[in-house]
DNA sequence: GCATATGTACTAAGTTTTTAGATGATAAAT
DNA sequence: ATTTATCATCTAAAAACTTAGTACATATGC
């Protein structure tokens, strides 16, 4: 059954299932499933299922080896952080990226050691665009 | 009805309508989807409704005034942008906040005064956690 | 006073999300 | 060769999401 307005992201267990597959690169369900973060003890057809909807949604496309169905993601991680970022910047940050860092900055929760991490990026951004 | 597992994060229709509420501060629900960025055109009682539930999972209080339920949020928009950028940190930039800032400055047109004014917001978190 | 507007509360329908059982095909193990 | 494991596919069910209608109460306009 398709869906009547395909979606542009992803759930919280699609994204468990697709960061799985980021990791493995691509791979059957069962090698997903191997590569998350599993606090959750889920059965097999569970992430079959989850597998199939991504592909109805057009996250991942599969193709078969063998026996079994081996996925590929359709959008790579680095893509659907992008489209993540913009989002939330829409969507909580009133379209500025620039608060959104600042927040991020602000929090309480930030070590030195990612403060000197963020300030060298700062200075790497800088550097390209000016030379 | 209850939900069975409150949920910390809101949904996306959720969010439309708390970011209608934090943008009066306190409102009844037509003040409310009056402050909404209205691309969508919804009926009031849908947003009776949302409002329920958003009372219901415990991001808005509310308080009758005259006749009309007063909504408040419980939680600022402040502490859900924090909540947010942590939960997407975790959930796609492997937990450190600093990957993420690297993918928004990777791509994101940061000019010179927003680095400058993250840099500045830098300096002042160290000065405060450090002298 | 009566019609109109505005409000809550209740209810419900359609869709999506999340999980997983049942079935049948195919490969592997003994 | 028959049992066992693995796989896709079909089906289903509970929960949550989204929208809105209906009913009823209470103000406001005339």
């Amino acid at each position: 059954m398709a869906r009547k307005h395909d979606p542009d992201f992803l759930t919280s267990v699609e994204l468990e299932f697709m960061n799985g597959l980021w990791a493995v690169g691509s791979g059957t369900v069962r090698e997903i499933m191997a590569n998350m973060d599993a606090e959750v003890d889920r059965a097999y057809t569970s992430g079959a299922t989850v597998m199939r909807i991504l592909e109805q949604k057009g996250f991942v496309a599969s193709d078969k080896k063998d026996r079994a169905l081996v996925y590929t993601p359709v959008l790579s991680k680095n893509e659907y952080q992008g489209r993540s970022i913009r989002q939330m910047s829409k969507s909580l940050f009133d379209g500025a990226p620039g608060a959104l860092v600042a927040r991020l900055v602000d929090d309480e929760m930030l070590t030195d050691e990612m403060i000197e991490q963020i300030r060298s990026l700062l200075d790497d951004k800088q550097e390209k665009s000016n030379g």
